[in-house]
DNA sequence: TAATTATTATGTATTTTTTACACTTAAAAC
DNA sequence: GTTTTAAGTGTAAAAAATACATAATAATTA
């Protein structure tokens, strides 16, 4: 077997990436369940270690890919966890990012079927390996301060999408719930929104709109900063 | 010689730390000189090799007071560089931290008056080592943001201060110029400063009243954040 | 096919916050 | 004691956030 030789002691590498979903309910995050020891049959985040020759952000995208079939989705870096100990084998230094996921992309998901890798109610989350809990938790106070200065959550909802939907997910998001009328109209001010001619059916009442988002805005509105605070 | 074994590569892992200071007119950022290739002579971020068992945190205070001489001041993790390359030795992998010391800390450092170690006002600074422009440049927008939302303009200041050298410190970090009605009505509103019997004399004028802040109050506004939009 | 049900859609008045703006005070210098 | 210079303070207008109630419409059912 080859050996790695250094002067020096160097710690391992890894990238553990928090995955989040939105359904309509609650948030959801992706977890997989864990194959080999440490933490054999544990749900934890997925995540691997750092090839020497890959990017940060490559890796938290083959992660993603590989283990749960996931690609091309917003990511940013969250935070690295390095506590000495975190990991029973030896100095693991985790890089851990977030990923934001229509439901959409979903089916992708579901193709996959194995019970290895599975969407779970943050609500429902305990137990993991390591320190992904901590991990978790650094992952949604991101979310929750994100949403205010960016329009974030568009990555989670489809590309159409209604008034109700969106109000939602900010409710769900932030843990309030939110004036409607208010809602409207704050939304409606940044002129994020584009109103399309379909209406979503279903229900026994009146349909909702669909909604697009203006691309162009979008992008001006996530350098720039805006206030959305509800 | 070479005694540290792995079975696969591992990259290197520093910490890089972005040291600001404020004396009343431009910010600063603390440099040294490199006396080592790469970069001999280069002035580049303090930073070193992560210990095999030492805490991320640790680290950069180790840095800071081996380095410059600076210790037990605010820091927190800003972001992670890994890009392959960053490094031409091996692969080094940076997390990076920012630190904000206080004006009467400046003190210790002089003391030192080691010449590779300086303080540069942050328009002075260019052609560092490695990718520390990079790393300065995310630390820069990391505190014009974070000066919104936490008091932590604070750190900077020493312990009495006059509401002269607070606005001066946010219109400096922010980069434009206050209404100072508007300034002393927000920040008082906040309850966060108390007012000394104190004054700072010295110039043809009438004197400036020292403040000083309520360390309660700004415990907790640090935890629950708040609105210091300008 | 008319009535019922459930949810979408919308406007206005009130309160709060932000902004704009000018004069008085006092320490030091002459 | 007069001048210079920066510190300290209040109020009115504009903008933003909040509170709140009714009409519209798709699907179901009677």
């Amino acid at each position: 077997m080859e050996k790695f030789q250094y002067d020096y002691p160097h710690p391992a590498l890894t990238v553990d990436c928090v995955t989040f979903g939105f359904d309509g309910g609650e948030m959801k995050i992706l977890l997989v369940k864990r194959g080999i020891d440490p933490f054999l049959e544990k749900w934890a985040l997925p995540g691997g270690f750092v090839n020497i020759d890959e990017d940060l952000e490559s890796c938290a995208s083959r992660v993603l890919e590989k283990e749960c079939g996931i690609k091309e989705v917003y990511q940013e870096q969250l935070y690295t966890f390095g506590k000495v100990g975190r990991d029973p084998r030896e100095r693991v230094v985790s890089v851990s990012y977030m990923a934001l996921v229509r439901t959409d992309d979903y089916a992708l998901l579901v193709g996959n079927l194995e019970l290895s890798v599975q969407w779970f109610p943050i609500s429902e989350v305990k137990d993991l390996a390591f320190d992904h809990e901590e991990i978790l938790k650094v992952a949604l106070k991101r979310l929750r301060g994100k949403i205010r200065y960016q329009p974030v959550g568009f990555e989670l909802l489809n590309e159409k999408f209604t008034m109700p939907e969106l109000q939602t997910l900010y409710e769900t998001i932030l843990g309030k719930s939110l004036d409607r009328r208010n809602f409207y109209k704050k939304i409606l001010a940044t002129e994020l929104l584009i109103k399309t001619n379909e209406k979503k059916s279903g229900g026994a009442h009146k349909a909702a709109n669909y909604y697009q988002f203006d691309h162009n805005k979008y992008q001006e509105l996530t350098e720039s900063g805006i206030n959305l605070e509800f």
